[in-house]
DNA sequence: ACAAAGTCTGACCGATCGGTCAATTAGACT
DNA sequence: AGTCTAATTGACCGATCGGTCAGACTTTGT
């Protein structure tokens, strides 16, 4: 049999996954201009060598800390644009919008806030291109800027929030169990009274 | 007479608002870390030495850059926490609040998404106790997770889509003259509802 | 046992980093 | 004229950057 790299020991990480995260918390943070090859290196307990030897260069890495994240989004733009009932479409959107915020927060972070710098990355430029079809999608024909707006603040500030505001915020704030609640109405109300018409309370009854 | 440096030229630019502005720029969108003297030398027509003469360093080029920004932000905070009408004095730091976030969009994207990796110096970390202590100030003594994430949401989502997400959202878009009626709404509706007396469920009557 | 493949690393490369320094230029004042 | 000062620059420094490469170690297949 094949020696798949994704199995190859079920105590020890993949050193491919390792690295992806720990870039990603470096990328995040400091930013991919300033994450050195070799901080990340030392972080994750490797050589510099050994990480160019998992991925082809800096920007691969990149590349690949970000793709689980943005193949999820498009998976969700998707379905949101598929569904013909569109008020049902959104709603289940903006369930799984609260989830994918919590689950791929750092590189949510990441090519929001650094997306214009890094637009000649590839998967950035699609995750770009997905943000603007799933604004285009949200906010109906209806070309307010307020609706942009508000879609905009709600990315960006779950963004935020979700990784540099909570640690200054209080000292220690419990993981995503207490956030989702508050993260979900705050998202909903930002959301949800775009175009759903007939929308009488969304998200009070937690 | 002395000839003040701040004055010397009508028509000419003062060399060092120029570097503080082209900086600004490099700093928001590269990042601190991956933003060079000599990128900033070059779009700014001055050569790296003569960034070093005006700066002592790069670290004081961003001070000097983020200085009147947080300055105003005090004056803001004070104001704030010094009127005893709370009510009359949450109003008037909102509209405060969206001449600031449209004044300083490049400062306080710079130190919002970058905030955690330059805490070493020291006008980020003197911005980041002002947030800290605004967010108190405005969720007052309730420690409601969801206050705060309203008020994290509002200043990253407001930094994040006045200097990213407005030259996506369309290809161009009217200056502040659009933006600000637009963001007052959403701006409000986070932070107007948090403890204005007699909140019972924010955020429903629409 | 042996070879093949996979993994890891140190040494090294040219380029660029932030920063120093001496030299030069231009203006302002006596 | 001469002098002083602010402004600007190129040359240069040690350190670090992303990336290459050959070798060494480990694992796997036969």
């Amino acid at each position: 049999m094949i020696a798949n790299s994704t199995d190859r020991h079920p105590l020890r990480h993949n050193a491919g996954d390792d690295l992806r995260l720990i870039a990603l918390q470096q990328f995040s943070s400091v930013g991919f201009a300033g994450a050195s090859l070799q901080q990340i290196a030392d972080a994750a307990g490797y050589s510099k060598s050994s990480v160019l030897y998992h991925f082809a260069s800096k920007e691969a890495l990149l590349e690949e800390a970000l793709t689980p994240a943005i193949a999820r989004l498009r998976e969700m733009v998707d379905q949101l644009a598929a569904d013909p009932d569109r008020v049902r479409a959104r709603a289940r959107f903006i369930d799984d919008f609260i989830d994918f915020l919590l689950q791929f927060r750092l590189e949510v972070h990441t090519f929001i806030n650094q997306g214009q710098s890094l637009r000649h990355v590839p998967v950035v430029d699609r995750a770009q291109g997905l943000i603007v079809r799933l604004a285009d999608v949200l906010c109906d024909e209806t070309a307010s800027i307020e609706d942009r707006l508000r879609f905009g603040i709600a990315l960006g500030g779950a963004a935020y929030t979700l990784v540099a505001g909570l640690t200054f915020f209080n000292d220690e704030i419990a993981p995503a169990a207490d956030v989702r609640p508050a993260l979900r109405a705050v998202v909903t109300e930002l959301l949800a009274p775009v175009s759903v018409a007939g929308s009488s309370a969304p998200g009070t009854e937690n």
